[in-house]
DNA sequence: TAGATTGTTAATCGATTAACAATC
DNA sequence: TAGATTGTTAATCGATTAACAATC
């Protein structure tokens, strides 16, 4: 891989998108494709696909294209899908239990190691072979376990209480849906941030000014 | 409200951040707010807030800074929190449920009149008032009730063969978890995506790439 | 009035697109 | 070889930041 040259968060944001059209490619038997088809296909500029691609290397050949299996394979190990990297869901209320059994942890690049919850009526409830505990136990099972991501379905403030704790046990990527902000005191973690309720309020903007421009966010 | 100029995605994004920082500040009885002050409680430049803000009207005063209930009463409309547009929810499984269950949509600004499931297990079940129909009748729902936003909980396959009657049902509006491409074919409707499974994708990314300077997405 | 802070214009920065020489 | 398409540099575009005159 070249060095990781110039990686900006838009490049960062467009690459899953890229792996989950080559996967559905790579499923039709597409064994080839050039930037100019991807770009069709994908509706972004031809441009920019080889600009984002060669932020990694040199994947394609010229005259031919891009080989669909190894591209998706190359990305794939980019964004780390097969890492298995320990994780930990905060928070087992309807978020929490959506994200346990809707997201394919391992597919992402992940393995969801345990899952804690305040309210004693869900603490020892099963979910897909895992047994919620008590969030009281978090700081123990960080030293024992060593999970380094943690997805956040709790409140502002629990996750407040909780911040500290986790990055000083080995935390290091917070996968945040409450609105406390982590990077703000906390140096050297990652956090993807995301906010249901900003971006259904966002939608209300855009149906209230049907008639302006702005057609689609990401 | 001044015509709006120059309103971008970017822009648009931060709004539900901004009317969240003001909602907070309104509630610690703060009144009034300089750019400075704002900047520094966001992590943004004053700079770009004053910006933001400008596209849609001179809110502040010279020599004083912004009026928190005022502002935050802007925003508010700006957004369309006040509308009540009508919306519904297109799949009663996990994460359709979270939603339900955990998103205020009065305070986004809509009015939840309605659940699809075509799974007939949770047809008939009930939640927060409103009992889960059977997705069969979901375009004679539209033609009575005429609800104009719907939220994608269904996987792509049976959002792309809905889409067509739902635009032509009077849908304008997608939020859409599904990974179906809605504004690819559909004209003049507004989308916003939330794709779950790419967001903890990059995430992984970012862990993956830890000595790397992003730190924080959106 | 003097001090503070906005609204707005100008400068900078970064991201996207276009162009094309390199090369398969 | 000729045609196609990449990798990469240069040009454009847009968004962010800085500066400052207007004004409360």
């Amino acid at each position: 891989m070249k060095s990781d040259k110039n990686v900006s968060n838009s490049v960062i944001n467009r690459l899953p998108r890229y792996y989950r059209f080559l996967g559905t490619l790579l499923n039709k038997d597409v064994t080839r494709i050039s930037s100019k088809e991807l770009s069709q296909l994908m509706h972004v500029t031809a441009s920019q696909i080889r600009q984002d691609l060669n932020c990694f290397g040199g994947f394609g050949q010229q005259g031919y294209g891009y080989n669909v299996e190894l591209l998706h394979r190359e990305l794939g190990s980019i964004l780390g899908v097969n890492n298995m990297t320990p994780a930990i869901i905060l928070g087992a209320g309807n978020l929490g239990k959506a994200l346990i059994n809707s997201i394919e942890f391992p597919r992402c690049g992940f393995q969801l190691v345990g899952i804690f919850e305040k309210n004693p009526a869900v603490i020892g409830q099963n979910y897909i072979g895992l047994t919620v505990q008590d969030i009281a136990n978090l700081e123990k099972f960080c030293q024992t376990y060593h999970p380094k991501v943690a997805a956040i379905c709790i409140p502002k403030d629990e996750a407040a209480a909780l911040a500290d704790t986790m990055v000083a046990n080995g935390i290091v990527g917070f996968w945040n849906f409450s609105s406390y902000d982590f990077n703000f005191h906390h140096e050297g973690v990652k956090v993807v941030n995301v906010h249901l309720r900003d971006s259904l309020m966002t939608l209300s903007y855009m149906v209230t000014h049907m008639d302006e421009g702005n057609s689609k966010i990401d």
